[in-house]
DNA sequence: GTGAAAGCGCTAACAT
DNA sequence: ATGTTAGCGCTTTCAC
């Protein structure tokens, strides 16, 4: 059917494993041979095929990176990183969308796991942890994206989401506010846990009603700052823990805000793609994502390469922001 | 060293292309027999190998999606569209950025070629016909999307730019704007052809400063729009031709709007996820990215299927919307 | 309905 | 520095 390398070697009047050894520059090749091959390749349009190579060399140049939805900007721009990585060392990235459901992640992975991926990031949903230590048994690289991971001694890339949370939450504090709502994601237990901290160190005592936790979507975002805001008396502040319901609960607290002479404060765990869109008046943490994306692939590479590396967790730092005027949040990462 | 098909006919007591019957369904099999592989499969933890199936089989389940910036909302649910569609019949889909250099592309295609993907998908930059010929004689199964492409009867699944670009221009006439400016990038033809023969056939005049073309991103949409409203006298409306363009244009447009008496009006293409964002009062052609995603992807099926198709083009119509409030984005099309 | 044999296109191990 | 040989794990073809 197609041209191989065997047409390349007769064509060149050299044997196969020549044409191999020019291909893959895998040991040193005459000048003069070297020309001839690479003459019959350009001759007959030939293109290895990666499938044959794959199955003899068992390695496929080729990376997964399974996440909740790519739709959130969040992801997208992992994913950005990631590719920019991958691509740069010539590997190639599947994308899968898991929806947080253990059965879509599962089928994914044993589609990836029969196409010999060499490695895998992943945000692992929270019943992943059997799936993925079965998939370590099996000798598969995987690196799990911007989420904790217990029970499992897994390389992690992540920023420090309670110290940020924490930062963020005494900010509102300091602000004077004294009613302070949380909603976040079920997977945001530890922003969760350092606003609580936070108050408790504080002395607030915490109105359990204030606290609320849904799925990750913008019409969730909403509808849980709608739920708050709708409780008497109704919070002076708002948390936001998760990036894609701050998209539909900022929106919310516009309108709110706008029908009241006292605003209500903003903290919120926000990125950079929805910062340049949509920004209100508020504190944030930016995650780093396209940076998350990059480090995950490069501890995933430097594993597959068998090289040292020290800790099985990197933890990177969000951006606080000081977000003042409507459109223009403010370039400089604030203080503390 | 892995568990092959080889070690699961031994253990069923069965032969090898029993096991490959049973795995690919693609004969009749004792029901015994079938449980007895089934079982041996589940015992032995068997996954079965894609490479070498594929080498031997000539195909890989496997698509590729190319794409000038994954970065880009637009971009991002047209993956989720052609990723839910591929799933759904067991393929995956490798993830490429070409960022519009043709050479980041070309390098891209051929990794995909020797990765032997089985179609592709492909948002081409303006040269990109010669390298879409090759693939096609090569019999790579292709489908353009969202772009147009001259010289080249190839399929092509898109929005009907044009035409929502003419409903986007009368709507300015007809709430008598005059001096309306035009931003867009290189690639918009259709739509800047669409706004000059509109205002053309009211009988207005362009000013050609009004009309400024720009790489696409959120940076240079600001700029663009700086540079209009720079102009004396001022245009009273600005139509801005690309989503990406949009984020930055709508920023630049609220800081200017809010010190106006008499706002400058605005038309733009926009997608739904930066409407559910930042959507000030203005008429959007919202294009159906998630429904172009899955449409091509459906054609590519079609095509590798070597169904019967009408056509090389399906063309999918934009939403026209007008949006009255600041962050509450009527959710009924407008009429006309 | 099931088995035996061949071979997809390449790389790895060895020989020279 | 290059050639010979074997075989990666599977599907296909052809028997029976």
């Amino acid at each position: 059917m197609a041209v191989t390398m065997k047409d390349v070697a007769e064509h060149a009047g050299v044997s196969l494993p020549t044409v191999s050894r020019v291909i893959n520059d895998t040991s040193y090749v005459n000048a003069e041979t070297r020309a001839k091959v690479l003459a019959a390749i350009e001759e007959l349009q030939y293109v290895p095929n990666q499938m044959a190579a794959s199955l003899r060399s068992n390695n496929t140049k080729t990376l997964a990176l399974l996440v909740p939805d790519i739709a959130s900007s969040f992801w997208t721009t992992v994913l950005r990183g990631v590719e920019d990585e991958a691509m740069a060392r010539g590997y190639h990235v599947f994308l899968g969308n898991t929806d947080d459901d253990p059965a879509k992640e599962a089928r994914y992975i044993d589609g990836l796991v029969r196409r010999r991926i060499d490695g895998l990031l992943i945000a692992p949903t929270a019943k992943s942890v059997p799936l993925l230590r079965r998939l370590r048994q099996q000798g598969m690289g995987c690196v799990v994206v911007h989420r904790p991971v217990s029970g499992l001694e897994i390389d992690t890339v992540r920023s420090d989401a309670y110290a940020s949370a924490v930062i963020l939450t005494q900010h509102l504090l300091a602000a004077g506010c004294r009613r302070i709502a949380f909603i976040g994601g079920e997977i945001e237990q530890g922003r969760l846990r350092a606003y609580r901290e936070t108050l408790a160190a504080a002395g607030q005592v915490l109105d359990p009603a204030l606290v609320r936790i849904g799925p990750l979507s913008e019409q969730v975002g909403e509808q849980l700052v709608n739920t708050v805001l709708a409780r008497n008396p109704p919070p002076d502040a708002i948390f936001i823990g998760n990036n894609r319901l701050a998209t539909g609960a900022l929106h919310a607290l516009g309108r709110a805000n706008a029908q009241r002479s006292e605003p209500i404060a903003i903290a919120a765990f926000y990125d950079s793609a929805a910062l340049s869109v949509y920004a209100p008046p508020m504190i944030a943490a930016i995650q780093p994502a396209y940076e998350i994306g990059r480090y995950s692939t490069r501890r995933l590479f430097d594993r597959l390469a068998n090289k040292p590396v020290d800790g099985h967790e990197i933890i990177l730092s969000n951006r606080i922001m000081i977000v003042s005027g409507a459109h223009t949040p403010s370039l400089e990462p604030a203080a503390g």
